[in-house]
DNA sequence: GTCTATATTGTGATAGAC
DNA sequence: GTCTATCACAATATAGAC
């Protein structure tokens, strides 16, 4: 009845992702996720076999679309300004459509590290290309020979932490939701600056060399 | 036998950190905090009333710790780059004692809102008395009029991230655990020099600014 | 205070009718 | 494919002896 629009499957995937990523996988029932898509549990168990199986398809969707997008922005050929920008602009924009997804990656990774090692392997993410890419262009843009590693867990850091920290610093400040998407809404300008200022301060000092 | 030395209520509250730190609530079994106390479930019961307020103590202490070694530092008349430093420095003996802490604190937000607020509240955090000390000291320091919330933030997200990250990062990079260990060992002197270079940057910006 | 035994409920998973 | 009914066991919590 509420609609025949998408299949069983993909009505369970939805519903499992609503409750997974909320809740992470011991919080998370699977009568709710069968409330949720509007069926029973036992059929449940007949499209994926285990709430590990759900779970899975679940952690692999999220994964691999972070860090797909992730790894476009970073090769891109656009300025490290840019790519700090759209970077930004996104894990922004995830936070307003469902702000878990980063605590879910995290929390599956503490609480179940072993389910993760065969969708790590396929998302070849080739972490040397990537440093190597970043050396070469923050050399080039900027004439510094900062170790691309630091810089690039600097940018996840400012970028990702004030999404995953959002609930824990709305109540610290007492913010309530709209002021919080407003401040977010400014660092997609104030961190590619405070980033771009801290390269330029580099450029007669000689640390975070490699 | 294993030693009177602590009381069995501190035996207790010794055994829940251990397990709901690395395990959250949800995770965390009752018989698992008993085997690990050396004594049995019913005893548990006894000294804490139920589960609820057995946790409630365990993130009560690991709360107020981290945040009152925060506060210390933040309004110490330390200069700034020297705070950040112990800020880092804080956070990393904490990763290397365990790692879980950080993680811990953030997980009980997301899945456990409504236990927090009391704890919240005698925390006496008083942000506005931080953001005008912090405000001031950029001024004097640095005479620029950078918006100091952001500038907290972006401290915060750059000690704390590659603490709760180590586990994905280490797994993206195959990093075995002393090479990572080494990395932050390192962040210990570049964040507060990248901050430092970017501070120095907005001299002749006019960006950040409240 | 500490234990063993048990109550009680919750939850993942399966059997089997339709 | 989808449902109802139920199993099997795990987990919090309590009763009551010592």
């Amino acid at each position: 009845m509420t609609s025949s629009l998408q299949s069983t499957e993909e009505r369970i995937l939805k519903a499992a992702k609503k409750v997974f990523h909320r809740k992470g996988f011991e919080g998370a029932r699977m009568q709710e996720i069968a409330d949720e898509a509007g069926i029973n549990k036992a059929l449940l168990h007949y499209y994926f076999r285990s709430k590990e199986n759900l779970f899975e398809a679940v952690f692999r969707d999220a994964f691999l679309e972070l860090t797909g997008y992730a790894k476009t922005v970073f090769l891109s050929d656009n300025p490290i300004k840019e790519k700090i920008h759209k970077f930004l602009g996104y894990y922004i924009a995830i936070l307003n459509e469902n702000s878990y997804i980063p605590w879910f990656i995290l929390n599956a990774i503490y609480t179940r590290p072993g389910t993760m090692k065969a969708i790590f392997d396929n998302a070849e993410l080739n972490p040397p290309e990537l440093m190597a890419h970043l050396q070469h262009q923050i050399k080039t843009e900027y004439g510094s020979e900062i170790n691309p590693f630091h810089m690039w867990l600097n940018v996840l850091s400012l970028s990702i932490f004030p999404v995953i920290a959002k609930p824990l610093i709305r109540e610290i400040f007492q913010l309530p939701e709209d002021a919080y998407k407003q401040i977010l809404e400014q660092r997609k300008t104030e961190v590619p600056q405070f980033i771009a200022n801290a390269l330029k301060g580099y450029e007669q000092s000689d640390s975070m060399i490699e």
